[in-house]
RNA sequence: GCGGGCGUAGCUCAUCCGGUAGAGCGCGACCUUGCCAAGGUCGAGGUAGCGAGUUCGAGCCUCGUCGCCCGCUCCA
């Protein structure tokens, strides 16, 4: 069996089959689109929502640490002022009229004042000053050498929207462009109505919000998008060992659930290119056709979010461990995943194409889908359309226990192909000796193997199959 | 925002010099077959993104507009 290389072409075959199949549509495509949205489609939904099922079942239900929580997209501002949102989601840019290149005004004069040695700080202009600044002392463009700029525009990073019928700046509020915040603000209430001890730790699943300057490659980077991520509290001192725990603990759910090891790599963060708040991170890359890209940050966050949230908010952020009777400040391990990038991962590694006859240019189009992540886990096919009310009789049936497609036009064979296609594990025929014989045909997609199964086994048979 | 490309059936595309739209695949019905695609017959489906102009006549020419894609700027 040969995979396709993760090139551009492989790319443009994963979005043509999920547009042709129902994963996923462009958004809002009758009024022509809108860029950079995507609908998940019957088969899109269903694979997103086992994907999201998988990682609460490890990382929440299993989890002798771990408990769930579901909290706002709108949250008060102050929240976003204390987590840092405010102040660096907030970039000053410039156009230059003359080459039309944009840039970071903070940046431009940080990079002149460094190049002439002066020792005004840039840091410390708001927007009127480094246009001052860089109008006087008629800074030029990196690109071009003309000084011949627009005015500042601030782009903020957070979508921005009104609470309340009135539009006044008062009313201001945010999507938050992360989940996190709103586990930190939650973190006494979860604790006290737990009576959890450190460590402990409190996933969310839910959509957040950037205005990226850049969305593109499919659904890996939209600027509505969803997060499944988790904050782990535990004792300063303690972070490290936390942090290597729960790095080896997503990596086995990666490995679990079929991604293809050499798909994934490890990335270690240099200190100078850790966040302000994190004292290691390590991004776990997938190798998308478009090349490596970001699936999971696990970050060791110290105390910075508590402590942030701390001084805001006024209130005390502490954890009272009263069997040492000491108190502090947990620290923080997160490990942050994104629900879309990591469905169209499992996607793009589960795709295959498998040529049956290359002569009669004969290939099969393969989701090889782990049975939990698959939409439907089997797919109930008469022989005949004349068997079709018995053979539904067991679709109704098997569709309590778990999604199941039918399908009684065309050709057999032809069927099986189009399970195939969407990833469905087992194909179920009822034929014409199932109405004596009480037994049906279990048709695996990988193997492409039969077994003839009593369809009151059925249920059970695929059941302890589909289990993650 | 700038530069480039594109917009005809669900998909991929054709329509020669402007003469009121066609194929393959897919889809549906029926027949045939009856456990691994592509058999036969029939059929559904299009205001050519939208608007204006030129023309006797525009999918094709002109202008505008909308949208999408690719690059660049940027991405705690």
């Amino acid at each position: 069996m040969k995979t396709l290389a993760n090139t551009q072409k492989k790319m443009d075959t994963i979005v043509n089959l999920c547009k042709g199949r129902g994963f996923i549509f462009p958004g809002s495509e009758i009024y022509g689109g809108l860029a950079n949205t995507w609908d998940y489609g019957p088969l899109g939904v269903e694979l997103k929502n086992n994907v999201k099922r998988a990682w609460w079942k490890k990382f929440v239900q299993e989890s002798q640490y771990n408990v769930g929580i579901d909290t706002g997209i709108l949250l008060n501002p102050r929240v976003w002022v204390a987590s840092g949102h405010v102040g660096t989601f907030n970039d000053p840019l410039i156009d230059c009229k003359a080459c039309k290149t944009r840039h970071r005004a903070d940046k431009l004069a940080e990079d002149y004042i460094t190049a002439n040695g002066l020792t005004v700080n840039a840091e410390a202009m708001d927007e009127e000053a480094l246009m001052k600044f860089i109008r006087g002392n008629a800074v030029p463009c990196p690109d071009c050498g003309k000084s011949d700029f627009t005015d500042i525009r601030k782009f903020n990073l957070m979508f921005k929207t009104f609470q309340g019928v009135t539009e006044d700046s008062t009313s201001t509020v945010y999507m938050r462009p992360e989940t996190a915040q709103g586990i930190f603000i939650n973190f006494k209430n979860v604790q006290r109505t737990t009576r959890r001890k450190i460590p402990f730790g409190v996933g969310q699943i839910g959509k957040s919000f950037r205005n990226e300057i850049t969305p593109g490659n499919f659904t890996f980077r939209t600027r509505e998008f969803e997060q499944m991520e988790m904050e782990f509290f535990c004792k300063p001192g303690t972070e490290l060992e936390w942090f290597d725990y729960w790095r080896s603990f997503c990596r086995k759910w990666l490995a679990d659930l079929g991604i293809s090891d050499e798909n994934i790599r490890m990335r270690d963060h240099e200190p100078e290119e850790l966040s302000h708040y994190s004292n290691a991170t390590t991004d776990f890359e997938y190798l998308f056709p478009f090349g490596w890209g970001e699936l999971w940050g696990v970050a060791s966050r110290t105390d910075f979010d508590l402590t942030a949230h701390a001084n805001e908010s006024g209130e005390r952020m502490e954890y009272i461990d009263q069997v040492n009777n000491e108190r502090y400040i947990p620290y923080v391990i997160e490990p942050a995943l994104g629900a879309d990038r990591a469905t169209l991962a499992f996607l793009i590694d589960a795709y295959d194409e498998e040529v049956l006859d290359a002569e009669k240019d004969d290939t099969r189009v393969v989701l090889r889908l782990h049975p939990a992540l698959a939409p439907f886990k089997c797919a109930v096919l008469p022989l005949s359309k004349k068997l079709t009310p018995a053979a539904e009789a067991l679709y109704f049936e098997l569709q309590k226990e778990f999604s199941v497609d039918f399908d009684e036009t065309g050709a057999i064979g032809k069927r099986y192909r189009r399970e195939d296609e969407i990833g469905t594990p087992f194909c179920v025929t009822y034929d014409f000796d199932s109405e004596t014989d009480n037994c049906v045909t279990v048709r695996e997609r990988d193997t492409m193997t039969q077994e003839r199964i009593a369809i009151s086994e059925v249920k059970n048979y695929i059941g302890a199959r589909i289990r993650f």
